[in-house]
DNA sequence: TATTCTATCTATAAACT
DNA sequence: TAGTTTATAGATAGAAT
């Protein structure tokens, strides 16, 4: 951009990072717009901002709405019998949520202790913050792994980044399909969208 | 733009119109995601376009979809004004669950990339095996950590002072023993430790 | 703090391959 | 039809106000 690039990443100057959102924001509904003229297609815009109150939304939220009932008529999915029984359904959905919430917390712990690892490796957080036992989890780790990383470093002082492998791969990957490929023969398949079964949700 | 001006308006001419779609769709995408980066915010893309079979959506389709619910709530909340006090209470009760379980998927997603490019770099994994949107993801991630990663190679290459830490902290372990102190021996006589290495040629 | 300015970076329409 | 190049319009980070 102007006077100095800035690294695409969390920017931790509040000041900066407050207007950088304001002005980006601006721009991107600008966008939207533009494509949406200019190519005649149906889009919507919605950024979450935790610097203003109300989020934004493009056009309007309730043409942004109407969007999504768009598609929702299109793919014939929408109309859904009034819910009986709400309350019955409402204490049901709160007990799945909830164990839902604690496997979520369960996984978390183990990924942070992995993640915690490496960020001792990067020299990203001080060892003196470790807990004993954090420790021995970390030695244990690292030992464990000395093998395979020595063997790593060879090669990876022999080629080049890492980066270029991947890139090498996308190729191969991009005729396989993701999971976003997946969930779009789903929808063309005749199922449930993921984007319209929005009243299922509350 | 470029070598001529267009005019806001719907283009008329068929193939100029469908270039024009297609740029303009990766330009949104990319900025969105600038955005969402930059400064931590909620956000996803979605554009039907009448060009491509599938819909582009961006980050995922899941994660649009968390951020949907959201608006939805969000815009639909007057709906349920009339409500008795119990449901209100218990649909409060799922907002506030769904949002702190948005966020635990959002963090675990998170370290969940964190991991899996470790797990790359160590050769765990295949790349073969990642989604194209994971290996767009895992990229990211790589180029963002290699600038730190290279001011570590230097610092290294100098001077250790992370081995001042690690023995300071260890001496506390020390009292539980192990074979942890045979590798603090190692440090103290002046060796590279162990995890360093990584490091060095990451 | 917000607005405006400006130098620079990014996006992209058209040409080219 | 799709990818690359080029020249220009647009977006924007930091400074000035």
């Amino acid at each position: 951009m102007p006077w100095r690039k800035i690294k695409l990443a969390f920017i931790q100057n509040d000041a900066a990072r407050k207007i950088a959102y304001k002005q980006r924001k601006r721009g991107i509904m600008k966008k939207v717009k533009k494509l949406s003229t200019l190519c005649d297609v149906a889009a919507c815009a919605i950024v979450y901002g935790p610097y203003d109150p109300n989020s934004e939304v493009w056009p309007s939220p309730s043409e942004a709405k109407s969007v999504l009932e768009q598609f929702r008529s299109f793919t014939e999915m929408g109309r859904y019998n009034k819910m009986v029984n709400q309350e019955e359904f409402l204490i049901e959905k709160i007990a799945k949520l909830k164990e839902k919430l604690n496997k979520q917390v369960r996984e978390n712990q183990e990924k942070e202790k992995t993640k915690l690892m490496f960020e001792c490796l990067l020299g990203q957080k001080d060892l003196n913050d470790l807990s004993l036992e954090t420790l021995g989890d970390l030695e244990w780790f690292v030992n464990s792994k000395m093998e395979v990383i020595q063997d790593r470093i060879q090669l990876l002082n022999s080629s080049p980044p890492v980066v270029v492998v991947v890139a090498a791969t996308r190729d191969e990957v991009n005729s396989g399909g993701g999971d976003q490929v997946e969930a779009m023969e789903a929808v063309h398949a005749g199922k449930q969208p993921w984007f319209l079964d929005l009243n299922l949700k509350l």
